[in-house]
DNA sequence: TCTTAAATATGATTTTTATCATATTACTTC
DNA sequence: GAAGTAATATGATAAAAATCATATTTAAGA
């Protein structure tokens, strides 16, 4: 349903809302550890997503990544939705072009529900929200 | 979720439910086509799950696959399975290793509710079930 | 303003997935 | 039992995703 690269991203944009602020930005060689993922392909990422101000970065010295108020308020859809893009995350499980709610293909009334559903709650929680719920202890860190 | 195999996978048992019996099995050609899956990639499909005893095939002139009463009464799990292999079904969605119920990771409980409720109609579904439910029309045809 | 530290841009490589091609084997029919 | 037909085994090629590498640009601080 994602790709590896959106699992990568949200793990990133996570850490990032936990550990840094504007005054505590965080270097790719920071990130890349703690979360678990290739050092240049988490570089890449973090690029990625900065163009498409999912996050924030500057660079030089003392430079490094960090989540603004803006970013803070994202979805984790909006982050799966930069990274894979729009018709990844619309498509018919069976991959039918024709596929929708008036004409379902034979697995849309097992699957879509279930699939709307997580749709909707990747799209009512904000970056900020998981971040709380993180640090609060509701989930593990090890990312 | 699932491969782009899986799914063709699918399509063509449930083409087959359909439309074969022993004494009317369907050749690769027969297939392709309707099901709108690329014959020389499905014909290889088609092997695998015959192999996996998901299907049934006879060779030679008259030859071709169909869906025995025991291939019939798989589920819509278990052709995924056989094709996508357990790990990526079971994967968490962070790719965590260490995810589980206990120790859940950030998205876990956003996630894994309506994960296993697909998982779980999947494997409730029998090949057979889908194939009626198609014939019925509560689902349209060209796959 | 020079040096250094960091992100950025760009693209090469590797791995995985998807697709294509063909020689071999098994079954029918004559 | 020979000829033809269809699946099977095997592997080659192509495309996409994941991973790695590096030269360039920007900002900070001496």
């Amino acid at each position: 349903m994602f790709s590896n690269s959106s699992k990568y991203a949200i793990k990133s944009v996570l850490f990032l809302a936990i550990n840094s602020t504007e005054n505590k930005k965080i270097m790719v060689k920071d990130i890349s550890i703690p979360i678990n993922v290739p050092k240049a392909y988490i570089a890449k990422l973090l690029q990625e997503l900065a163009k498409k101000n999912m996050i924030s970065s500057v660079r030089g010295p003392k430079g490094g990544f960090y989540l603004n108020e803006e970013n803070l308020n994202r979805t984790v859809l909006d982050v799966v939705r930069v990274i894979d893009g729009e018709k990844k995350l619309n498509a018919c499980m069976l991959s039918l072009k024709k596929c929708n709610e008036e004409k379902p293909c034979p697995l849309h009334n097992i699957l879509s529900e279930s699939r709307n559903k997580i749709l909707k709650n990747l799209k009512n929680k904000r970056i900020k929200d998981l971040a709380y719920e993180v640090t609060l202890g509701n989930s593990f860190l090890p990312l």
